[in-house]
DNA sequence: AAATTAATCAACCGCCCAGTT
DNA sequence: GAACTGGGCGGTTGATTAATT
């Protein structure tokens, strides 16, 4: 992260998308690449004021000259206290095989059922596991070919999704089709998949739920909650012995309860 | 030890939708 | 009802790290 850091670039908006709403920020030099630690803190403490809901208004008014698209997706995605990080559990990978062979490519939608986990996260654990997939099957495919020596996950993973056999034509994989081909004009439509949600299958949801809720405290759709205990984003960590005290030590460096008082007292 | 390849993850882009004016 | 805006979502890319040759 920190070597990604010194990589941070200032890009000029000017000529780059034709989007009509970014427009009016082309005067401006949006900050893109990879977040410093002094920004994380700096979003940390304006969401922590405004909430996770008014992203441009953060954005302006924390002088990070990022997007307020930006700003949602590193809370999302790396800040949020409830997020859970590390390996995918056994049951999470299930869960996940399980979910996204009823909804498909709706990657926010199954992550709501993995508490701790981004859509994001899921997303790439997915793309990597079809990848491996797409790999495995090539070389049975193979006539040189040996026997597959997957772990014991893997295993439970490709039983599961064989139990709905996906076509993979050559070129394209699964993950590449987007799960299920029929999937994304339903969920075009708004039609999408609330009615399968009963959970026909033949392994209990409940069952991968305790399991889950025994390796984490976290309940699901906690949402956020700045006492949190179990914070596991590595500026957490940090926040938690420095941040506030820098903003004693550092003085006016932040200033967030001066914003505060000013905009939400309007 | 160096080079190459594969895996992982953070971040951006563009589209879409819902709410507001 | 049309235009505008903010936020959410899925897809994709690029950088970094790990594993292999």
């Amino acid at each position: 992260m920190l070597k990604q850091n010194q990589a941070a670039v200032f890009k000029k908006k000017v000529g780059e998308t034709t989007d009509n709403r970014q427009m009016k920020m082309m005067q401006d030099e949006i900050r893109k690449g990879p977040w410093t630690e002094q920004e994380d803190i700096l979003l940390i403490n304006f969401v922590h004021l405004f909430g996770d809901r008014r992203w441009d208004f953060i954005a302006k008014v924390s002088g990070l000259n990022r997007t307020g698209k930006s700003c949602r997706l590193r809370w999302v995605n790396y800040l949020h206290p409830g997020l859970k990080r590390g390996k995918m559990t056994p049951q999470e990978e299930k869960l996940v095989l399980e979910l996204h062979e009823k909804w498909g490519n709706r990657w926010s939608r199954i992550a709501r059922k993995l508490p701790g986990r981004t859509d994001n996260e899921i997303k790439n654990y997915w793309r990597t596991h079809m990848r491996k997939k797409a790999q495995q099957k090539k070389r049975d495919i193979s006539p040189s070919s040996s026997s597959s020596t997957n772990s014991c996950s893997e295993s439970n993973i490709t039983a599961t999704v064989n139990s709905s056999p996906f076509p993979e034509p050559e070129g394209a994989t699964f993950y590449d089709t987007g799960g299920h081909p029929d999937q994304s004009s339903a969920v075009k439509n708004g039609s999408s998949t609330e009615a399968v949600q009963g959970g026909e299958k033949g392994y209990s949801f409940e069952d991968i739920w305790k399991d889950i809720e025994n390796e984490s405290s976290i309940e699901p759709n906690q949402g956020c909650n700045f006492s949190c205990p179990s914070i596991a984003s590595p500026v957490w960590d940090y926040c938690s012995d420095t941040l506030w005290k820098m903003d004693e030590e550092e003085g006016k460096m932040f200033l967030p309860y001066e914003y505060g008082t000013l905009f939400l007292t309007g």
